[in-house]
DNA sequence: TCCATAGTTCAAGTATTATAGAAATATCAA
DNA sequence: TTGATATTTCTATAATACTTGAACTATGGA
């Protein structure tokens, strides 16, 4: 993931609007969250939760399908997974520094955890 | 963490310079950079640099410290590791939803992993 | 003291984004 | 076909954020 395009992702998130949609759908899990209930939960009029709606599906963080007249929306694990690991690659120099999130050295995992073990996670020595 | 505070948080990172001065002191470790560096690297004007700084910092991702003329910014993990725990929290509902993060079910271990073992990063059942 | 350097603050212009009423589109149900 | 519902698009307005030259502050060196 190139600096710019995460940029793009956390500007999307860093509303609270959309960030609570995004949260609403990333505990909703893959059967998502028709519009409707999503404008009802949060209370928001039926333009401004489409403006935002449009916003983070447009740059991939959720994804809308439409059955019948609703749509149903469901986050994009795979994007955030990505924007995750670009935010902690190469963090800390081998230091503990995320205990919460575990998620050092995500260029290693990304290659399928072969090489070079991390030493995120535990204490530096 | 709340959503809002969530949001300045991913706002603060949701601009390309702020995330490369971010990144680049993600990279540098506790050590961190003189903010002239920073300036060289990315090649900002001193005000436009200036500017970002001090949002990072009244956002709480980075922190500055006076050494004689200069200033050495370090980013502040703990901030990050916060805000992440907050995204993936009560993620996918035990699905593996972020393969490459592995930081699904935080809020359990926000609570030092005593109790209720998450099924995240394995296959689903 | 005088000058250079590091960094900030001020000020003004420019650009982007958010909001929500009104109108439009699409689908279903009667 | 008519009406109701779900959602989007249009439009205008309001609010916020970004940029950077110029001026300012603080520090250290000559």
């Amino acid at each position: 993931m190139e600096t710019l395009n995460a940029a793009e992702l956390l500007a999307a998130l860093g509303h609270e609007s959309r960030l609570s949609i995004f949260r609403l759908l990333v505990e909703a899990g893959t059967e998502g969250l028709f519009a409707s209930a999503i404008g009802e939960k949060l209370g928001l009029p039926a333009p401004t939760l489409s403006f935002h709606l449009s916003h983070l599906t447009r740059v991939g963080l959720i994804r809308g399908q439409k059955e019948s007249r609703f749509i149903r929306y469901a986050a994009e694990y795979a994007t955030m997974d990505e924007l995750i690991a670009f935010l902690t690659s190469n963090c800390c120099q081998g230091e503990a520094c995320l205990p919460k999130t575990s998620a050092c050295d995500t260029i290693a995992k990304r290659r399928k955890l072969g090489d070079s073990p991390s030493s995120c996670g535990k204490e530096p020595s």
